[in-house]
Formats: structure tokens, sequence, C-alpha cells
DNA sequence: GAATGATGGGAAAACGTTTACCAAGAATCC
DNA sequence: GGATTCTTGGTAAACGTTTTCCCATCATTC
């Protein structure tokens, strides 16, 4: 059973030198005598050493280690934004811790105070609830480098990297403008979430743009999962002037729409188009294939990943990072019922 | 910026008493005078303390945490899972590591070893690609505590958690020759993986108990990702005799098919039955919406959580916990057309 | 050939905890 | 009232590293 691990202490031992030289040959961080060198390593070999990360830790104040910190890993989008950061972050050396918040604010206080204490060097905040400032503060009452991933940030000295979600947004209503709609609802994600009220900025804005009056009555507020967008559209169409065509703030809730349409034998898109955002892995499998804001997902991780491996390089907080979606025009659109006739 | 972060001693200094006494307070692990406790208490307080965990872990010898290795989190199948552990353990005041394998055997052994190397206290191996007995070597070797999840092990002493494939798609298989389907294709996940082979075999073994011919070319093998199912279906319908019903190991498979059959045009379930695996969040929001073989997959995260969390108190190995899975019937299956003309 | 410098090894402190052991006083027992 | 046990606080070792300092040796320089 479980043999006792093999320390520097017993190579040492073995070997008949000091433990300081051992730890110099294994991290070659002084030059040895080679034949020593040899015999050390031979050893530690034979011993199958692995280096007590834990105690070197210790003595370094800090763990090869980040924190990531999301609302929901079971959301597609979240998963691939962590499966970049892991892959990345690996190739260095670094682990990671993965919370999930459930998308509750006062969990995420509690989980970096919780990460602190592992002696992490950096955390990963994806979406978080907590606002920028209050992440900064922490932060430095800490002392830990937090990077801000798929979340906004201005006039603080954080660093971050998000989509421009209000660009991308007016491209996607005035894609729908321009194929003749007019009552577009929108079915937003939680709007405590920054990019959420930046796609409601986007859609409001491109209304203005093109002379549409806003009506409060075609705004939902969803919650990001596909069950919401079932009851988005379930409200939107029992409007007594129901939408011709429903933006939504994810994929998921544009699932949900979809549902809800093809339970009540609505066709899409003669008879209604749907839009969605973020171009998860299903989206162009769903039927009709789903018209949606492409965000670049798994780029997005990877950048912030290289952003935090960079800081921990140089000590310099890197520039934030503005990404551009795309929409991505399938079947889920189509001029106006209107317009065909 | 970053100011020193409290220590026992600092603590014991501003209180004037023995770090130990500090200690014994933080962690009431003896009783001390209550005067005493009140001003340690206090002074912890404003210092805002908070233990350094990898001081702490350093003489324990353990870290309170798990790690989780994974195939690919980005799937909606093991993000669920991973979600389920994360939050049970949580309860209990434990982390998790989390690691991507992106299915590569070899990266699973070094996983585990810099798993050990952080003195954590158990590892789930989630779907894992090595073997029950290599497992369970290099768990006595390194002296960890793995739990198997979605896998099943027998004739080892290894605790694990899984569903019963072969039932479970005897079941499927036999839903499709009852509605009248004797050509049924399979698209199996890779057959490296012990569910792939399990549930390989509950298709060939309800055909041979309905004395259905086996056909070697109604069968290929995929590797669980939409993209395999498309191909799957792509292969499958150019056969001369191509099947009238298409049993997959997966819901991500099987919705590669649908959108292969849409794009062909080829009507689902009139012209052809598919019944996918696993009950993702999607498939019941997909079109049409997919009969499936439900897995209880948070379920199964907990109970391996629930199963680690016991060992970790009790010492003692929890048996193994073999989950059931249901069929559920939607509207992608039914009668094969020729019954229906 | 003495002074200087470079090289390579070891001793020990440090990181921040937990905990075994010790000592002194209080309480209990007969 | 003396012997014993209990209580409660402190001292210091231990966990496994890294790293600073020191020292001995040897080479180099004038």
């Amino acid at each position: 059973m479980a043999k006792k691990r093999a320390t520097l202490r017993m190579i040492a031992e073995y070997a008949g030198v000091s433990i300081a030289t051992v730890s110099r040959v294994l991290n070659n961080s002084r030059r040895v005598n080679p034949e020593i060198a040899r015999r050390v390593i031979e050893i530690a070999n034979r011993l199958s050493y692995r280096p007590n990360e834990v105690a070197r830790g210790l003595v370094k104040g800090k763990i090869k280690t980040f924190g990531i910190v999301v609302p929901d890993i079971d959301n597609p989008f979240f998963s691939k934004i962590c499966k970049a950061i892991q892959n990345t972050v690996r190739k260095e050396g670094y682990s990671v811790f993965l919370y999930n918040t459930d998308g509750k604010p006062e969990r995420e206080k509690e989980i970096i105070e919780n990460l602190v204490q592992r002696l992490i060097e950096g955390i990963f905040m994806i979406a978080p609830r907590m606002n920028p400032k209050e992440i900064l503060e922490l932060s430095k009452e800490y002392g830990f480098y937090p990077i801000i991933v798929d979340s906004r940030v201005e006039n603080v000295m954080l660093s971050a990297v998000w989509v421009d979600n209000v660009t991308a947004f007016i491209r996607a209503t005035e894609h729908l403008i321009e194929t003749g709609h007019r009552r577009i609802g929108f079915v937003a994600g939680s709007l405590n979430v920054a990019n959420s009220r930046d796609r409601l900025k986007g859609y409001l804005l491109a209304l203005e743009n093109n002379g549409i009056e806003k009506d409060d009555s075609l705004i939902y507020e969803g919650d990001f999962m596909i069950s919401s967008g079932y009851k988005a559209a379930e409200y939107l169409l029992s409007l007594e002037n129901p939408p011709t065509a429903i933006l939504c703030s994810n994929d998921l809730m544009a699932i949900g729409v979809l549902r809800y349409l093809h339970d009540k034998g609505i066709k899409v898109p003669e008879q209604i188009s749907v839009v969605g955002c973020d171009d998860i892995d299903v989206t162009a499998s769903l039927y009709p294939p789903l018209t949606t804001v492409k965000q670049p997902i798994y780029e997005m991780g990877e950048i912030a990943a290289k952003m935090m491996l960079k800081y921990i390089k140089t000590g310099k907080l890197p520039p934030n990072s503005i990404l551009h979606a795309d929409l991505v025009i399938r079947d889920s659109t189509a001029p106006k019922l209107s317009e065909v006739r």
C-alpha cells in the first residue's frame, strides 16, 4: 500500500549529499558537479521522485495554479471558455481550480477568499456578477491578479477580454430590419449582467437608427436557460400584436423559443424569424439551423489565458482585448410574412 | 497595495498569547480560556485572517481538494457531471482541480502524477481511457483514492458508479424492433471506451433475442461528436440497403444524424427513426424532439461525490453503484415506413 | 608565493501551520 | 493534606521545499 513518497531528504541520503544540492540539481538552479548531478538524477528517477508542490508553494508563497470562477459550467458557452483556458495554461505547467457560482453574486466573494487561501496566482472571472470596481478592490486587498472574461470593463485598472456586444446586436437587429421586420421581440439575459445590457442596448440603438419606436412590451428578461426562452416565446406570442421576429441574447434561449414555436406549429422562418447569440456547437444542427451572432468563444478563453500568463511573466498589466462578433446567417431568418405574400 | 496577509503569528502577538493557542481557538481543537478565545477571535476578525491552506496542507499531508479528470469538459454530458461533483463537494469545503484529457490516454497518467504532487485527497476519473487495473495500481503506487465515474468496473477493488448500458440499449433496440424495424443502424462511440462496447453489446443482444441477423455494415464507429454523427448518417444512407432506423451511442451524434437527414430532406420519423443516448438538455428541444436513453447524469456525479466524501470520512471503500437508464420516447421514432403504408 | 577571485558544497533559516510534549496550577480523591 | 489527575497554556518539532549565507578548495593573477 501507498509506499512513502520520495523526498529530497531521501535522495540526499542515498546520494550522500546535502538536501540543498539535490534541490539544485533537480531544478538546475545552480551549477553542480556533473558527476554528483548524474548520481542524484539517477536516484531521483529510481525512487520516482515527484516534488511536493505544496511544500514548494509554501516557500514560494504561491502555487502554480489559477482559479476559474464561472456562473454555470454546464452552459456550453462557458464550458468552451474553460476548456480553452485549461488547454492554454496547461502548456506552461499550470493547473486550474474550477468553481461554479450558479450566478449568485455572494458566492463570488466567498470563492475568491477560498482561492486566495490556496495561494493561487490569478483568477479568471468569467461573466462575473460583481462589478469591476469591487473586483479590483478585492484583488488589492487579497493580492491576486484577476482577469475578467466576457464582460466589458472600462475606466478600471483591470485586464479584460470581451466582445463588442453592442455593435454585434446592432448588426443582428439590422439584419432583421433589412428583411422587413419592424416588430422585433427581444429576449434578454439577466439584466444584472453587463453583456445582457449591452445586447439590449445594441437592439435599442438599431431600432432608433431605423426610426422604429421601441415597445417595452416586446422585451422579455430571461435567464439564459432554455426554459426561459420557451417562456419568453409563450409571452411574446400571447401579445395582441405579436412580433414577427425574435432576437435572443443567447442560443440556449433561442432553442427554447424554437421549441415553443414547433409546439404551436408555427413555422420558422416562414411565420416568424429567430436569431440567437453565441453559436454554440449545436446551433448549426438545429432545425432550422439558427441564424446567430457568432462569438469567438474559444478564442476569448485562449486570449484570457495568454494575458494571464503574460502578466505572470512580465508583471505588467496587459491591455484589454475587445473582440468582434460576426452575424452568421442561416435558415431561421427570412423576410417577414407580409413581404412574402 | 496588497497588504501582508494576517498569520497566526501576527494574531498571537497582538493577543499576547502563543501561536498554538491561536490555532486552537480558531480550529477549536482544544478548550481554551473563554476570555482569551474571545480576544483572539476578535483580533482574527479585525485582521480578516484566513488560514493559509497550503501551510496547513503541508503539515496534514493533504489538502482539501479533489481532482476531476474528464475527456472533454465541453461535452454537455461531462460538464453536467462536473457541475454535480463540484456542487456536492463544495458543501463539505472541498475544491476541485479540473483537467481535460481530450480523450488521450497518455494524458491521464500525466495528470494523475500532477495531482498527486499537489496532495489532493482523491480523483474522480470520468469515463477514463485507462483500464481499471492500471488505475488501481497507480492509486496504490501514488497513494490517492480514485472513483471511477461513468465506466463499468468489475472484479477490481475500486469504487465506481455507472449505468447499466447493456440493459438500456437492449431496451432502446427493442423499442425500435417493436415498432417494426429490422434494419437498424448503429452509431457507436469510440470502441476503446467501455461504455461504447456495452452499448454495442446491448444492441447486438437485442437483435439476437429477436432473431435478427447482425449485419456489420450497419455498425459505424464514431467519436461522440456531432460531426461524426453526420458522417455516420452519410455512410449508412449510402448503403445499398440502408437502415430504417438509426440508434446512436450519444445525443451529440444523434444531432449530427438529424442534421444530415434534414440536409437531404429525409423526414424523421416518417422515413427513418432516430434514437440517441444521454438526454442532454437540448435533446428535448430538437426537431423533432429526440427519443433517447435518459442517463441520470447529475445523479451520477452526485453519487460519485458522495462516495468520495464517505470514503474520506470513514476510510471504507463504498460499494459500487449501478444506475438504471430509462428510454424516453419522444417524436423521432415511429413505425417503419412500410408498416404505415 | 601571497593575495584575490571563482567555484561548488553544506548548514540552516524560512514559509505558516498543526500537534506532541511539557509544566504549572487547580481540582479531586482517599 | 498529600497524592493523583485534569486543565490549560507554552515550547518546539515537524511537514518538504527553496534559498541565503558561509566556508573550503582551487585557480588565477601580479
